[in-house]
DNA sequence: GCTAGGTTGGTGACACGTCAACAAGCACCC
DNA sequence: GGGTGCTTGTTGACGTGTCACCAACCTAGC
């Protein structure tokens, strides 16, 4: 490390706010979501990716790369969802090391209950307070930020 | 709930994005910050904390309120931090229930060594891929969603 | 004073995440 | 077809976060 470039003032203020708004919001969202349908952001975004796939069924791999989990931590988390009945496991035919990870009826009903609270957390703490250039500004932003990150790695 | 408003397509573009940011971002810095200093982000923020303080130390609660820590949390991670030296407890003039929290020589030093690397890790993944107008839009955003959700709860 | 109610920091039990190691299975190549 | 090496998902140990509770202490009102 030489001269460490220090952030100046505007930045400084960005990363500052970007840091505390990220933290507040996650708070936020997290009772929100908590209050309303009994989930964590975890149950939510495997209910939320199981949900949007074919026939509402992954396999354990390719859930843990889109959601950008471990396999370890996922599998962990999957135990716990399974004995709550959200979801369960089905071997997977092809490969018998696999398994899939299937949404259940209840898992389909929690998500979809807790889908429509949700957004309306995201808009009320979010979303809708922000212009639509900002939206736009966001938008670019960090899908560059997202595109170095993904690149890099 | 009535008819829940879901977001249109922009919206969801750029909230997605967001989260994927933070979730990558949030990775990257991580692995940075281990690999170049061996603190973690927590270590991190309240070294970071401290050093800003005046005679570098702090009261427990204090310090975790500015951080958004439960009390519990922060008190279980110096206990933490303090077997590996970087911090010490001291007992409070004027209040004997309370401890400050103090920043020791090897903390000092722990952040001044890990600073310069932080920012650039910060730059390199975010800040220096931004333009000056998103700075500043992200700069907006985020002071109005913070001022949102501080005066809410 | 002293009592009632709030505050401070800490603790133990439990939920969750990480890491390293593993068995089982696949795939390829000779 | 039988090594060789990679991939898949799981497990156990351990580090960390959360929650409920507690003792010690401050403060105000009487």
């Amino acid at each position: 490390m030489t001269e460490p470039r220090w952030l100046d003032e505007k930045q400084a203020r960005a990363w500052r706010g970007y840091r505390r708004m990220r933290a507040l919001l996650d708070l936020q969202i997290t009772r929100d979501l908590a209050a309303d349908s009994g989930l964590s952001d975890a149950d939510y975004d495997v209910l939320s990716n199981l949900s949007e796939a074919s026939p509402h069924r992954l396999r354990l791999t390719e859930l843990a790369t889109t959601m950008l989990w471990s396999k370890s931590r996922l599998s962990h988390h999957l135990t716990r969802m399974q004995q709550r009945g959200l979801v369960d496991r089905e071997e997977c035919a092809g490969d018998a090391r696999g398994s899939l990870i299937v949404l259940t009826e209840a898992g389909l009903r929690a998500i979809e209950d807790a889908a429509p609270h949700h957004v309306d957390s995201v808009r009320r703490h979010m979303i809708d307070l922000l212009t639509d250039e900002e939206i736009a500004a966001l938008d670019a932003l960090t899908h560059r930020v997202v595109s170095h990150l993904t690149a890099t790695s």
